[in-house]
DNA sequence: CGGTTAAGTTGATTTTGTCTACTAATTGAA
DNA sequence: TTCAATTAGTAGACAAAATCAACTTAACCG
C-alpha cells in the first residue's frame, strides 16, 4: 500500500463512526414513529427480517441469516416470533429435506409494506440535507461496496 | 411532496438495509482481528465510545452521549467499566459541579490507536470494491446527512 | 456404505438497550 | 433571594439481541 493509500485509510476510521450514527438515527427515527406502524411489536430484529424478507422473496432460513449478517439460531427465534404472529410462514424445501423455506404471509406484507413507508421517511428525513441525485450517488456507493 | 419526490423516498427503504448491512460487516471484520488489537476486552460499545473520545477530547458524559446517540445510563457503564481498565479517566468540571468531564488516559490513547488502525482495515476491506475519490465523496455524503 | 459437511434448533450466557426513579447541581424568574 | 423547573449523572430492573457450543437431521461424496 503506497503513501496516499495509507493516507487515505487512516481516515476510514470516522467512517465507522458515521454509519454507526446513520444507524442509530434510523432507529430512533423509528422508535419515535413505531406507535403508528409497530402494530404487532415486530421491533427492529424483527423489521429487517421483514424487509430482507420483502426483498428476497421466499428463502431458505440459512440464505436470509448470511443477508442480513446475524447469527443462526437468533434467526431461527426470530422467525419463530414472526410466525407466531402471522406475518411469516415457514415451509419446508421440496428440493432439500434440511431447508425451511421461509416467505411472507399475505398479513407480513401489510405490516412489512407499513414498515418500509416508516423506513423510508425517517431515512428522507436524515438525508434531508443532501439533493436526489446525491442520494443515489450515496446509495450506489453502498450498494457496491457491501454487495 | 411530489411525485418524483415521493416515488425516490419510497427507494430509500433499502439504504437502510445497506447501511445496516455495512455496519454488521464492520462488526465482523473487527471481531475477526480482535485478539490481536482488543487485549483489555474493550467490546464495540467501548470502541465506540473511545472513537469518539478520541474525536471530540475531554468532554462531558452527556455530550458524549448525544454524540454517540446512545443511553445515558448505559454510557454510565461504559465509562466506568474503561475506567476500571485504566483508559478514560473521569474528573468534576470546574465551571459545573454536576458535569463529569470524561478524557482518554495515555494508555487509552494507546488502545484507541490500535482500535482505529483495525477499524480503517476493515473499513478499507470493505470498501475496496470503490475507488479512492468515491469513498472522498461517500464520507462526505454521510457526514453531511448525520451532522 | 460411512465420514463429512450443511441446515436448523436448543440452551446458556453475556452484552446492549430501555425505562423509571432518583440525587445533586444549576438556572431562571417572581 | 428563594423556590420551582431543568439538567447531569447514577442505579435498578427488565427486555432484546448477540454469542457460543452442542446437538439433530438431511445431503453429499468418496
Amino acid at each position: 500500500m503506497d503513501l496516499v493509500n495509507q493516507l487515505n485509510t487512516m481516515q476510514d476510521t470516522d467512517l465507522a463512526l458515521l454509519v454507526d450514527r446513520f444507524m442509530r438515527r434510523i432507529h430512533f427515527g423509528l422508535q419515535e414513529r413505531a406507535p403508528k406502524f409497530d402494530r404487532k411489536a415486530i421491533g427492529p430484529g424483527g423489521g429487517i427480517v421483514l424487509m430482507t424478507l420483502a426483498e428476497m422473496g421466499c428463502v431458505g432460513l440459512n440464505e436470509l441469516t448470511k443477508k442480513v449478517a446475524r447469527d443462526k439460531s437468533q434467526m431461527t427465534r426470530t422467525i419463530r416470533s414472526l410466525e407466531s404472529k402471522g406475518l411469516v410462514r415457514r415451509e419446508p424445501s421440496a428440493d432439500d429435506g434440511r431447508v425451511n423455506l421461509v416467505s411472507l404471509t399475505p398479513e407480513g406484507i401489510i405490516v412489512v409494506n407499513e414498515l418500509m413507508q416508516a423506513v423510508a421517511e425517517v431515512v428522507a428525513e436524515i438525508l434531508e440535507p443532501i439533493s436526489i441525485s446525491e442520494k443515489q450517488t450515496l446509495k450506489g456507493l453502498l450498494a457496491r461496496a457491501v454487495s
